[in-house]
DNA sequence: CCGATAGTTCCATTATTCAGAACTCAATTT
DNA sequence: AAATTGAGTTCTGAATAATGGAACTATCGG
C-alpha cells in the first residue's frame, strides 16, 4: 500500500495565510477526517485539530448534519455520502472533461493502453478522467485522486507549462518522496524541465512506481488559468522505451486537439 | 434536458429546518452551483439563492478560496476540483464498499450483468460502487449519482427494510415523477412493499428507462443505520422475467454474505 | 464502588457574518 | 461623446453565530 500521497500540499495550503472564515476551519476537519486511514474518534481528531472541546464538537456536529461527515454506530466519524454525490455532478459537468473526452477515447483506441487526463491543482495532480481497454474497473482508483506532480507524466506536463516563477514556487514548496530509485529529486525534475518544454513531452520512466512507464503532453488554457495534461500509461514490458517514444507525436496531437476544443468551448464568453 | 434526477431530494432537505448555521448557506450554495446544467454567472445565483449582493459575494468568494467552486475565465462559477479530491478519497476507505466489493464481484461473475451497490441518504439512493462485465466505463457515470428510490431496484430494496413510519414519511415527502409506463405510484409502491418484505426481493420492470431491468435485496444493519441493497442490472431481453426469478435467490444470498460481513467488520466497536 | 476516560451541554464573551448602500467598470443607448 | 444601464466589488456599523472554558453525564476497567 505503499504510494500514499497525503502531505503532498499540506505546505502549499498552509502558506495560504487569510483564512476562509468559518468554513476554513471545517473544511481542515473536513481534510482531516477523509484523509485518515480509518475513520476517527472524537478524541482522534481533537488531538490533531488543536480546537477546544466544546468548539469541536458543535464544528463536527454540523459537518455531520450536511451529510459531509457520518457517525458510525460506535461514534467514530467517516466521510459522508453527500461528498459522492456532490462530486458525482460536478464530474459529469466538467467542461474540460467533456471536451477532452472524444480525444480520450481516440487515443486509448490507438494505443491500447490507459489514458489519463489531470489537472494541476495547487502542487498536486487531480485525475479527472481515465479510459481503460476492457477491463471490470475500480473506479475512483483513480479519478479524483490527489497525486504527486514530480513523479507523474501528467504532472510534468503540466509543469512544463508554466512559466519559470511559478514553477520554481511549486517545485520548492512540495517534499520529494523517493517512490523508486528513478524518482527525481528537485534538481533533476527543474533539469527535465528544459527537455520537456523542447519537446512538447513528458515521460514517467518508472518514478512514480517500479513497471509502470508513461508518456504525456501538456493541456492548458492561454492565459493559464487551467494547466494539466494527456497521458498513455501502461506496464513497461509493453511500453518499452521505443514504443513511449513511438506514442510521444499521437499523444502530443491528442493534447492539442483538446487545447483547440477549449478555445471554441470555453474561450469566448456567452 | 429529459431524465434529470436533480430535484428529487429537494423537499426532504428543505424539511431539516434546524439551518447548520454558515455552514448550511453555503452549503446550500453549493447544491445551487453543482445542480445546475452548466456554470451559473453571479447574477444567476443572485435570482435563486435570495442573497443580498454583498453577502453573496464573500460567500461565493470563501467557496471558491477553498476550491469547492471554481472561477472559470468569463466569471461563471462551477463545481471545484477538491469536490472530487475528497470524493474519490471518502470512497476508496468506504467501509462498507469495501466489505461488500468482493461479494459484488462475485454476484457479477455468477450473472454476468452489471453489479450495483447503493445505500439510502434521505429520500434517495446514492450508488456507492458498480461492477460490469468489461466495456470502458464512464466512471462517475453511475457512483455518487442520487437516483429516485421509487422506480430502482435497490432504492425499493433499502425501503422494504425500514418501519412503516419511516417508510410513509419517505414516500410521502417525494415527487413522483414517470419515467416510464411502468414507473409506480405512490400507492402502487406502497403496496409493492408487503411483496418485497415477504419474497426478500425488489424489481425494476422498465420502471425508470424502458428497456432496461433489475432484481434487487435490502442490506441493512441491525440498527438501521444503515439501509441499501445490491441488484443485478441488464437489458430486458436479457433480464426475461423468468430471469429475473432466477437470480433473485443468488442476489438475496450476496446481500445476507454483505450483512453478516457488516456484523463481523463494523458491529464491534474496537 | 471508585477513578478515569470519552463525550455532551451551557453561556457569557468575542469574532464573523450580514445587509445595504456606495462605488467601479464596461457595455449600450442616445 | 455623454448618459444610462447592468454586472460585479468594496465598505460599514449592526446583528448573529462561533468560541472556549467549565460544569455535567455516561461508559469503562478494575
Amino acid at each position: 500500500m505503499g504510494a500514499t500521497d497525503g502531505d503532498i500540499m499540506d505546505k502549499n495550503e498552509a502558506a495560504d495565510k487569510r483564512e476562509t472564515g468559518t468554513l476554513g476551519k471545517l473544511m481542515v476537519l473536513l481534510d482531516i477526517v477523509t484523509h485518515a486511514e480509518s475513520p476517527m474518534r472524537f478524541t482522534d481528531i481533537l488531538a490533531v485539530a488543536g480546537q477546544p472541546r466544546g468548539t469541536l464538537h458543535r464544528q463536527l456536529g454540523h459537518l455531520t448534519e450536511e451529510g459531509l461527515l457520518e457517525v458510525l454506530a460506535d461514534g467514530r466519524y467517516a466521510p459522508g455520502l453527500r461528498l459522492l454525490d456532490l462530486a458525482s455532478r460536478s464530474w459529469a459537468r466538467n467542461e474540460f472533461r467533456l471536451i477532452a473526452e472524444p480525444h480520450l477515447n481516440a487515443l486509448q483506441q490507438l494505443t491500447g493502453e490507459t489514458v489519463h487526463l489531470g489537472v494541476l491543482r495547487g502542487a498536486s495532480v487531480i485525475y479527472l478522467d481515465k479510459v481503460e481497454g476492457s477491463q471490470p474497473v475500480r473506479m475512483y482508483s483513480q479519478i479524483g485522486n490527489a497525486s504527486p506532480i514530480y513523479c507523474t507524466g501528467v504532472g510534468k506536463a503540466a509543469l512544463s507549462a508554466l512559466p519559470d516563477d511559478r514553477l520554481d514556487a511549486i517545485i520548492s514548496s512540495v517534499s520529494f518522496q523517493r517512490f523508486t530509485e528513478h524518482t527525481l529529486t528537485p534538481e533533476t525534475l527543474r533539469r527535465e524541465m528544459t527537455d520537456i518544454r523542447r519537446s512538447g513531452n513528458a515521460f514517467d520512466r518508472e518514478e512514480h512506481e517500479v513497471g509502470i512507464r508513461c508518456v504525456a503532453a501538456p493541456v492548458y488554457s492561454e492565459d493559464l488559468s487551467f494547466v494539466g495534461g494527456v497521458s498513455v500509461t501502461g506496464p513497461a514490458y509493453r511500453l518499452t522505451f521505443e514504443r513511449l517514444e513511438e506514442w510521444a507525436l499521437p499523444v502530443r496531437r491528442a493534447a492539442e486537439s483538446i487545447m483547440s476544443g477549449m478555445r471554441i468551448g470555453l474561450g469566448p464568453r456567452r
